[in-house]
Order: C-alpha cells, then sequence, then structure tokens
DNA sequence: CACGTCGATGTAATCGATTCCACGAGGAGG
DNA sequence: CCTCCTCGTGGAATCGATTACATCGACGTG
C-alpha cells in the first residue's frame, strides 16, 4: 500500500508538501499541488488514517454501546446514531452489551483502547468503575436512552411519564382496573422510571399497584414469556399487562397465546417502545413511541459539542401514546393509507443545558 | 493519558522490556515483569492500540458492510459476527450500506482507510471499481448471504432453491395455481436466485411465472407495498405473493389489508427469510428460514481463517421452509411450547473449498 | 582459565502521518 | 540598495508502540 513517501517521491515534492496538499494547507503552490494531486491518483493513495490518529491524537469516531442490537429500538438508534455522525464527519463504532454488564466493559475497554473520541452509551447497569473512570479521566461522554444518576454526563433521553399517564387513562376508560407490568431490570434507569410512572399514573386513578402485579423482567422476550405466565397463574390475574419494553411484550403475546388465550378478549396488552412490527401483530399492539431517531441524531450533536469543545445540551424529548387493538375495541382501526388526516402536531423538544 | 514510557520510568526499567511484558514475550525476568505490571496498574496504563496497530501493520479488527441494518435478517447476521469475532480475538465495525452502493462505498472506503484487517461484505450491487480493486490489492474478503460473480472471494452463503420447492409444493397443495413474486434488485445475487429458484420450481408443477407476476422490489417495506399494490390491480390477479425478503413481506401485508383483504382468505403471503416476529403477526407468516447465525459465524471463520494464512472456504447451507397460516389453513398451529417433538435434523452443511 | 552460549535488558530504528522550524526567493517599502 | 515580510518548501521531531541488534553478566564446558 502506497505511504506518503511514496506520493512525495512519485510527485518530487517533500513529504511535508503532500501533506498540506491532503489537509489542504493553503501555503501550497498551484504547480505542487497539482503535481501532488497526480501522484495520488496514480498511486490510488488513500491516507493511513491509524498513522494520522497516533499523530493527532483523534479518531474521528465515535463508540456506541448499546444495550442489545436486536431490539428493534436499539437498532432504529443506532442508525440514527451512524446517519448523523456521518454527516459531522465521524464514523461509529457499535458494541453490543446484550444487557450483559460484562459485555458492556468488554466493549468500553475496547473502545477506549482504540481511543475513539467520544463515546455513546446507553449503561446496562449502574456503572462500572470502568466506566466511571473513563468520564472522571475526561473522555467525552453522553448517555443515551439510559443514564446513571449522579454522572456528570449529559442525557439524552425520551420522557415518557405524560404518555404513560394517558395510557392508563386509556386503559381505564375501556374498563380495566387490575393492572400489571413486567418491569425492566432496577439497575436500569429506564427499568426504574416506567413503573414509577405507572404507578403514579395508577395512583391518580385511586389504582393501586399491588407487588404481583410487577413482574420483573430483564428487556429480553424471554423474561415476558415467564413473568406473564407468573399473571396468569395468579389467583385474581390481571385485566391488563404493561410491558416496559418491546420485547417483553412479545414474550407476553407468546405465553399468553400458549395458554390459548386472546388479546385483548381475555387480558389486554400494552408496551413501552413502538416498532413498525406492532402495526402488523395479532392483535396490532398499543405502545408508546418514542422519537428514535431524534434520539440518536442528538446524542450524537451533544457527543460532537462535547469533543469539539462546545457545551454539551442534555435533551428530552416526550415519547407520545399509539392507540391500538390490544387493549380493547374502541380506537379507530388504524388506516395505512389516511385520505388526509390533519398533520400530527410535532413533539416539541424540552431542552436544557447539560448539569456539567 | 498514560504511555509506554511512563509505565517504563515508574517500573525503573526500559520501554522495550514493559512491551516485552505485555506481549509476554518469554525472556524477561520474573522481577521486571512483576514491577512492569505493578507500574501499570498504578498508573492504570492501557496499551494504544492506534500505536499498535501503526507498527505491527493489523488493527485486529474486521469490518461488515452490510446491506441493511434495520433489516432483522442482517442484524442477527452481524450480531452472530461479532461474537464470532470477539471469540477469535477481533472487533467489528459494522457499515450499513442501507441498500445504496454509494454508501457502501463510503463504508468500503472508510474501512479500508482505517486499515481493519479484512473485510466481510453482503454487497448491495454488482461490485464497485473500490472493492474490486480492494479484492486485487489483496484485502482479505468475504462475502457473505450475496456475493458478486467472477469476483475470487470465498462466499458463505444459504441454499435456498430446496427451500423454496417445498414452498411451491406447499402452495400447490393448497390448491394456489397463480403464483407472483416480489423480487429483489437484480444487481443482488439473492435477487436474481430467488426468482429463478421459485421460476423453476413452479416449471415442475407446469405453472408459469408471467412478466407481471414479477414485480420488482428493492427489499424495503415500501416497495412490497407498491408491488403488491399492481398485483392487486391485475385484471387476474395472483393468489399468492411471494416476497423475497422480509420487510417486503411487511409491505405486502399492509397493501393487501388497506384494500381491506384479508391473508389468506383473499390472497396468500409468503417470504424469504424468517423472523421472530412472523410467528406473531396476523397470521402467522409462511416463510424461508435461514441459519443465519451460523452464516454469519461461518463467515467470520472464513475470514479469519484467510487473514491469518489458513485457506478460507467457502459455505453453502441450506435454508428450510418453515409453514405456517399466511398461505392457507392445512399446517397444526404452531405450539409455542412443544411437549415432544421428534428433533427437528440439523442441516448438514454443504461445504466447499474456496475457489481461491 | 578461556571461550561460547544464553538470558535479560537497553538503544534505536521503524511504522505513516502532522507540524514546528529554518531557509531561500521574491516583493514591498523605506 | 537594503531590510523585512511573506510564501513555498524541505528537514526533522514527534505520536506510542514493536522489535532487530548490541551489550553484558553469568554459567557451563573442555
Amino acid at each position: 500500500m502506497a505511504s506518503i513517501k511514496d506520493v512525495a517521491a512519485e510527485a518530487g515534492v517533500s513529504v511535508a508538501t503532500v501533506s498540506r496538499v491532503l489537509n489542504d494547507h493553503p501555503s501550497v503552490s498551484a504547480d505542487a499541488r497539482a503535481r501532488v494531486l497526480a501522484a495520488v491518483g496514480t498511486l490510488g493513495y488513500r491516507p493511513n488514517a491509524v498513522a494520522r490518529s497516533l499523530r493527532t491524537d483523534q479518531t474521528h469516531t465515535l463508540g456506541l454501546v448499546i444495550s442489545d442490537v436486536m431490539n428493534p429500538y436499539f437498532t432504529e438508534l443506532a442508525r440514527s446514531v451512524e446517519e448523523e455522525a456521518r454527516a459531522l464527519g465521524y464514523s461509529v463504532i457499535i458494541g453490543n452489551a446484550d444487557e450483559r454488564p460484562d459485555l458492556q466493559d468488554h466493549h468500553v475497554r475496547n473502545l477506549l483502547d482504540r481511543r475513539i473520541d467520544g463515546l455513546l452509551v446507553s449503561p446496562t447497569d449502574g456503572g462500572s468503575p470502568l466506566m466511571l473512570d473513563a468520564v472522571r479521566a475526561g473522555t467525552p461522554m453522553v448517555f443515551v436512552d439510559r443514564w446513571i444518576p449522579g454522572v456528570e454526563v449529559p442525557v439524552v433521553r425520551a420522557d415518557g411519564e405524560a404518555a404513560v399517564r394517558d395510557l392508563v387513562a386509556h386503559l381505564h376508560g375501556l374498563g380495566h382496573r387490575r393492572l400489571a407490568i413486567i418491569a425492566g431490570p432496577a439497575a436500569t434507569t429506564t427499568g426504574q422510571e416506567r413503573v414509577a410512572a405507572f404507578r403514579a399514573a395508577l395512583h391518580a386513578y385511586g389504582l393501586d399497584l399491588p407487588e404481583d402485579y410487577i413482574g420483573q423482567g430483564d428487556f429480553q422476550a424471554e423474561s415476558g414469556r415467564r413473568v406473564t405466565e407468573g399473571f396468569l397463574d395468579l389467583a385474581t390475574p390481571p385485566e391488563v399487562v404493561f410491558a416496559a419494553d418491546n420485547l417483553m411484550a412479545l414474550g407476553a403475546l407468546d405465553a399468553v397465546r400458549a395458554r390459548g388465550l386472546r388479546v385483548p378478549d381475555d387480558i389486554a396488552l400494552a408496551a413501552f417502545d413502538d416498532i413498525p412490527w406492532f402495526v402488523h401483530t395479532d392483535p396490532p399492539i398499543t405502545a408508546i413511541a418514542q422519537p428514535t431517531g431524534e434520539l440518536g441524531r442528538a446524542a450524537v450533536r451533544a457527543l460532537v459539542d462535547r469533543i469539539e469543545g462546545r457545551p454539551p445540551q442534555s435533551v428530552t424529548l416526550p415519547a407520545r401514546l399509539v392507540v391500538r387493538r390490544s387493549c380493547g375495541e374502541t380506537a379507530p382501526p388504524e388506516r395505512p393509507a389516511p385520505p388526509e388526516r390533519p398533520a400530527s402536531p410535532q413533539p416539541s423538544p424540552v431542552t436544557n443545558r447539560s448539569q456539567t
């Protein structure tokens, strides 16, 4: 592979001049520039990003450590992160933690070793020493979706509280009174917050959230199935199961169907995180939709701001309820090609200065 | 960030000795080793992978350029690739081409600039000069899922021919005679092969595949919708629509539903690529399942073989038909927890030496 | 005892870029 | 005409590792 020296030789100039042309430094003569460019062309030269990074101490690479790539929510997040990063001149290396703290650490360490310019994390747990050290050492970092309380890092996330209230109102309106939740891991903020929001919303309706109506899941389909089976075994099973993420909702659907029961007739189902497939399940699933793409983009912007010396901003965007048929029939059936629906109001971002 | 020099100073040895300890070179005294390790500990030293890569000319990184991350098939592929690579001591950088040749080129260039050790590609098109040049220049490469004919690169893929035959037999057995297909891009091998396999299977039953029963899609949901609408507008619409991938099947489902028609009563639907969600759609969708995880792992093994100087092998694994209800009622309903189903025979891999 | 071998270590070259500094030519200004 | 600045350029240091080569002491052996 041709190096800058080969180009210099071919063009009859020094490596310094070649470098200047490549980084379009102003003080290069038109003649030299042309010769260098020609040499680059004939040799098919491409600068070695590794060498460049070593010298400049920047890799123009962002690390994204995600809880679970197989979860469509995170897939979409990853996609929007990569898009925005690309637009800003950065590449992204994705690390999939699979909800395992040890894997998360593996990826953080790997990314740090590669000297990525900044780290986007959706933490699987309360924060390993490794990650905390990295923050302390000054690694630019931004939390996305989930975060770790007490750590001075900008957070980009969706606020589901209002949407959960809407959901409970919807369920209450349908006559449901016994509502259960499949919670996410208590170590994650989203795991906790969604339960808290749900409980608060229930209280507003004078309803309780008894202990056995809180199932402990781990954001994976299998746990949704297991927890739902537990609910169905209860002396008085709930009328509604609210899954704290889409995969657990899928598991719940499995469990219900395995008993020969039907949604929503025998038991209603709702989920946090909306995904395209929810339109096509039987029945279509009522869900709380996050502005996933916008979250990813905002997170990248915050991180790049931090990297490039501008003050990063924490961002909180509202989630919204999407009613379908899995909780009972009231909503008009969703029409794939709406004739002339009034434009749905864009959620206005709630933006705060970072606490940093 | 502490460098090897700092460690050397702290331990009272030279950088060479530190390096030897780190790469556990045999000829280091126990005493020196202990002092170095201690210094590493107190300084929290981590070797700079960038510098190491520059010197050794290997990054221990694989590039994976994938056609579309949002497609669950490719997500799963990416996941298995990362797993196997990690097990073999490599990291993976994923580039999402979104079925766009220009984006594919962008990622290939980017990965090449980063001097990845090898490239795993599922080509979106017939092969850009860039990629062909890379092969010619000796970049270790392996094609996965799709490939480019005439290029001397090992291929890891699934053979769906037998499964497509099974599918047509199934459809024929249900009395369907007018079968249509939503094809993938003609520039991709999978786009072509699936049509060819379908046509061949139809011929075996004395059936024809007329031109207007071949819709041109692009592996994205929207094209599935559009093509299906075209089918439904035909004077004699098909009785079955076979989508060449899962996303187009989703679009087809949309289109059918938008007309107020039902699957399978009004029109049957089948798809290439099985995914977990197909169990939960209304109705569950009959699909051809690829051994995705095994494909990803085999591809990584082939690539790493090539990188480390062993002869890489092309691998072809069989796909298999999974019958559900979207083509008509014959199959027994799928039971989530089968009591004692006879172990389904493992597909025996058809393995060939690489053509390289 | 002398010499060859081996093990442990340090010095310095190297990978491929960027960039500081010095230098020479040419133009402007006094 | 001399001085000073600017512009274009090249030489060489540098980033943080790895590794070939040199060195040196200890040890085994004839």
